[in-house]
RNA sequence: GCCCCGGUAGCUCAGUGGAUAGAGCGACCGCCUCCUAAGCGGUAGGUCGCCGGUUCAACUCCGGCCCGGGGCACCA
């Protein structure tokens, strides 16, 4: 609908009287959602971007193109109001048209089909299988899980990944830390190693180590415990393997799936470091110093440069990770988004330089980063810190098991990544009555309520589809309603596009309160056939799209609360 | 010291150049004989961190400063 707008300026402009506009000047249309009402749908600022060019003062100017505005049925009022805005409001006929569109497209309306290359790899939680899935992963989960659905929603080809460190000095401190509890030390003792891990998870894993368990993660095979106190590689196995499938339980519960598990481990065994380095000295962009191999990352904005390979042989961790990134340009996707915490904002410019000093076609600014601040969990007016389960911090399993899932996931999408985030469980758990969550739910399970009762209150049961008379919906809360539906796919578009899934959110919370207020000032089920079926018409869009809103959230729409 | 991100109502946060800056929570006053009160209506609450600049127009862009968070390893 915006894009008809734009096309009816543009056409405007060309009627304009001879000689209106210089020559050279050549206008770009600018056309913005209004905020209130009384300003129409639609408002451009045409006239006083380019009064200074055409010499005339902004409202004479609207006026002017105002008049050259091509007729057409979609249109109602077009005026110029204020300092000289042009003012565009909708007729019936387009709304009509777009609340059939989204009864006809159901759980489609919105979509779209971007054009250019679609395929789009998508990095999240990544989280290094040492402990369990902590609440600040649990927010990358939530992000990550809606931002992909999102993308999808717009036509993009998208594939999430989950990258296990699983190599590394934190593995081995794993294995240490589990195999001193098998030998009978605890966090505390003075034989307890410092760089332990203190988790009660720990002892689990010690536990069934020495029970000779067998474990399995998701995507791979089974691993039996040798039960050797002494057999370190057995333990290092058998507690990575058990990890993942702590966190594969985890993320099941969150209702999250990714397509690749993609481990570090893989990158040394296939030999794609190797190659990445064997790539990087090619390049004639590293150098030897103090028995280490350095990448000169100061030439692509590093304030540094960078060690390689360490004096001692072993590869610092951002070689995998170039290597990795190497992988997923390879395996064909064009663009890649990485959802990570603040913490490894360090790593952006040295991945980055890595892949550009390879000089192999990479883009630069590959791969995109999204960056998210920590969450810190507030209870009873005071910081959570401490879980028994993980030793230090909240997990993802604590939060599900306090609020619940749903509630988990629409908090922590709800806000902007940048921003620290205040989880309050109080908020979530204890006033859940009152919270965003169930007030968008509400609203779906309301619609679903009144259409129970279609049949139960003697009237026929059909809403009959693209019949609706929106001339028979014109209260202030219809019209209000109406055109929120209509901002649905121009959210979606535009919370793709800056890669913020929490303008779904907000956008939910804003279309419930409409629907919520439209519900208790009207009746729906009421006598005059047209008028039932007109509003009817109205509610069933609104739970189409809370629906598809809610699910592109990862988030339950009840027919009943 | 350097780099990144924040600072908007008592609290948690929306608002990336437009018209009178918004929502939820909290506070206060009302509304169930009525499609679910997990709801609705209303009141109170603001120097958009501070100072300059750009612009017809600045919470929004630019510069400087203040406060808070994160990062500045031959850690990952």
């Amino acid at each position: 609908m915006k894009h008809h707008i734009v096309q009816l300026l543009d056409a405007a402009l060309k009627n304009l009287p001879a000689g209106t506009l210089p020559a050279d000047v050549v206008p770009v249309v600018e056309l913005e959602r209004t905020r209130e009402a009384a300003h129409g749908d639609f408002a451009s600022n045409l006239a006083m971007r380019l009064s200074k060019a055409a010499k005339r003062n902004p409202r004479e100017l609207a006026q002017l193109i105002v008049n050259a505005i091509p007729a057409n049925q979609l249109l109602g009022k077009v005026e110029l109001a204020g300092p000289g805005f042009i003012n565009f409001h909708f007729s019936p006929v387009a709304y009509a048209q777009e609340l059939n569109a989204i009864l006809q497209q159901g759980s489609k309306y919105g979509h779209a089909d971007v054009s250019g290359d679609k395929t789009v790899m998508l990095e999240f939680v990544s989280a290094n299988p040492t402990g369990p899935l902590h609440v600040g992963h649990g927010r990358q989960a939530a992000l990550g899980d809606a931002l992909g659905a999102l993308m999808k929603s717009q036509g993009y080809d998208v594939t999430l990944e989950f990258y296990y460190n699983d190599a590394g000095v934190q593995i081995q401190n794993l294995a240490l830390s589990v195999q001193a509890r098998t030998q009978g030390h605890k966090p505390g003792d003075s034989t307890w190693p410092e760089a332990a891990y203190n988790g009660d998870y720990i002892a689990d894993i010690a536990q069934d180590f020495l029970a000779k368990k067998t474990v399995r993660a998701m995507d791979g095979e089974p691993v039996t415990a040798s039960g050797d106190v002494n057999d370190l590689e057995s333990i290092r196995k058998f507690a990575v393997t058990y990890l993942r499938n702590e966190q594969d339980i985890d993320l099941q519960n969150f209702g999250l799936k990714f397509d690749n598990y993609y481990l570090e481990s893989s990158l040394y065994s296939s030999g794609k470091v190797e190659e990445t380095v064997k790539g990087l000295v090619a390049s004639g962009k590293t150098y030897e110093l103090d028995g280490a191999l350095w990448l000169r990352t100061t030439e692509y904005g590093d304030d540094k440069d960078r060690v390689m390979r360490k004096s001692d042989g072993t590869f610092t961790y951002f070689v995998p990770d170039v290597a990795y990134h190497v992988s997923k340009f390879q395996r064909g996707f064009k663009r890649a988004i990485n959802i990570q915490g603040s913490d490894h904002h360090s790593t952006v410019t040295r991945v980055r330089a890595g892949l550009q000093a390879l000089n192999i076609g990479i883009p630069q600014g590959y791969p995109d980063y999204v960056l998210h601040k920590m969450v810190k969990v507030m209870r009873g007016g005071e910081e959570v810190k401490i879980s028994k389960r993980a030793g230090s911090y909240v997990t993802v399993r604590d939060l599900i098991e306090w609020v619940g899932r749903d509630a988990v996931r629409f908090f922590l999408v709800s806000r902007r990544g940048d921003t620290e985030f205040v989880f309050d469980i109080d908020l979530a758990l204890s006033q859940s009555e009152e919270n965003p969550v169930y007030y968008v739910q509400y609203a779906h399970a309301r619609v679903c309520s009144v259409f129970r009762q279609v049949p139960e209150k003697g009237f026929a049961h059909d809403v009959q589809q693209g019949a609706a008379n929106v001339q028979l919906l014109n209260t202030a809360h219809e019209v209000a309603l109406i055109k929120r539906l209509t901002h649905y796919p121009e959210m979606l578009s535009s919370a793709a596009q800056s890669l913020e899934p929490h303008q779904i959110a907000h956008y939910l919370r804003e279309l419930a309160g409409d629907f919520h207020t439209y519900y208790n000032a009207h009746q729906f089920l009421v006598e005059d056939a047209a008028l039932r079926n007109a509003r009817l018409n109205l509610v069933l869009a609104t739970k189409h799209v809370i629906a598809n809103g809610l699910s592109l959230l990862g988030v339950n729409a009840p027919e009943k609360m």
